[in-house]
DNA sequence: GCATATTTGTCCGTATGTATA
DNA sequence: CTATACATACGGACAAATATG
């Protein structure tokens, strides 16, 4: 454990560990291999070697599968059995289902605007901000990720923890797309405005007018992202296996 | 491996395995587990030894570990660190926020009854058919069962894979609290008919009315689960930890 | 199509840390 | 405060499945 806990702090695991409530090996190994898969590091449908990860990660091949098989759990990873862990690819009707998903989160949790916090909408407002200012300074990744925190905001109004934990979940997924596609600019530019038009909405409290808008909002990001996504399918990967 | 599957088919494992696809002893472990928490084997709050599972399953330490966070990531088991998994115990809270999101999930789901095939109608009716035939035979458990099936297909009318296997998922959790409250009757047959009734009102596509319909019916339940949860909580468990 | 190397799936043993009686 | 029981994590081993040449 002693060495362990060198190379864990080697890699900047040990802040958490340390400060705030510990956890054990095998959560924060899946946090860091979660952290990867959805910003980007390991592409859809790389294949995870144990080996390699265990040496990377100096942990045991055991905690490490402990890791794995929550995020298999999470749909993040697809287990083949006696062949591994790859990456998940996502088809076409995988996104259209998150999207399904969302239309009906979301869209119910706008409709819990007149019952909800000020903090809460304060939360859907900073993540606004914070794409803005992702997309001043052309940090287009940024913008993904804001715009990420600015839906989980909304699921935020119907102050559900079960809600909020699948959004995240959901989104997570949905980013599986977005890495396949490579252009983060053309992908969430267009929704800088319209989540700006959709806060002010909410700020001001018309639950109809926000779902209305939200609704549409998510028709046309699914349609444009299922586009980008057969295009660069095609390109990319003509022997899907 | 071979004495391991030997044990497997002891336990009453082998057919899964054996007829459609294999799956790893730990995923197989986890089903066995899981379904002897949501059949309520396993009462909330128990302390689950790794040794003594270890040894009924005739499985290696690690694989029961695997099985366990997978459950444990289903909210179905609370892992303290350094002391182990405890069946989890539902606060009234939890309780209330699995209402909350099946009200959302259901009540999006029959919305769509208009674009619904006949199948999926035919499902609720078969579940519906089930209850009242377990009732007859005064199987009151087996009545919940069906109530769960009967919930499970109308969001099955959403037809989208995730949040079928979400309503799985919240309504495994929400046993946890059917077995604290232990009369399964009174739990479960005042719902026989008003699930007959809803069923009539979706078979004649009548999106609005089931909609209302289903939202009182859930209101109700949640009313009375947590009534009844609240007492059951006060005389079994004078100190919970 | 076969022999070989690689990788996974599973088990066992053991050392160390942690919580509780 | 000590003892004990238990969880955590590691390493090694080997069979079975799969990939490779």
């Amino acid at each position: 454990m002693g060495a362990d806990k060198a190379r864990a702090r080697a890699i900047g695991l040990a802040r958490d560990q340390a400060l705030l409530g510990r956890s054990s090996t095998a959560l924060r190994v899946a946090d860091v291999m979660r952290d990867r898969i959805t910003e980007g590091y390991f592409i859809p449908g790389t294949r995870l070697l144990e080996e390699s990860i265990v040496e990377a990660l100096g942990i045991s091949r055991h905690t490490l599968r402990e890791a794995l098989r929550l995020l298999a759990h999470e749909r993040l990873l697809v287990h083949k059995l006696n062949r591994g862990v790859f990456v998940r690819r996502l088809t076409t009707d995988d996104v259209a289902d998150l999207f399904r998903v969302r239309r009906i989160i979301e869209c119910a949790a706008v409709r819990e605007i007149g019952a909800a916090p000020k903090e809460a909408i304060a939360a859907i407002r900073d993540a606004a901000v914070e794409g803005e200012a992702a997309a001043r300074e052309q940090h287009w990744g940024e913008v993904g990720t804001a715009n990420m925190h600015f839906h989980q905001a909304i699921v935020g109004l119907a102050g559900s923890h079960h809600l909020e934990d699948l959004m995240c979940r959901t989104l997570a997924e949905l980013r599986l797309a977005f890495h396949v596609v490579r252009e983060a600019r053309s992908l969430f530019e267009p929704y800088l405005s319209r989540n700006r038009e959709l806060l002010d909405t909410l700020q001001a409290r018309d639950a109809r007018a926000a779902e209305k808008r939200l609704t549409r909002y998510l028709d046309d990001a699914e349609r444009q992202l299922l586009h980008a996504y057969t295009e660069a399918e095609k390109k990319e990967s003509p022997a899907n296996h």
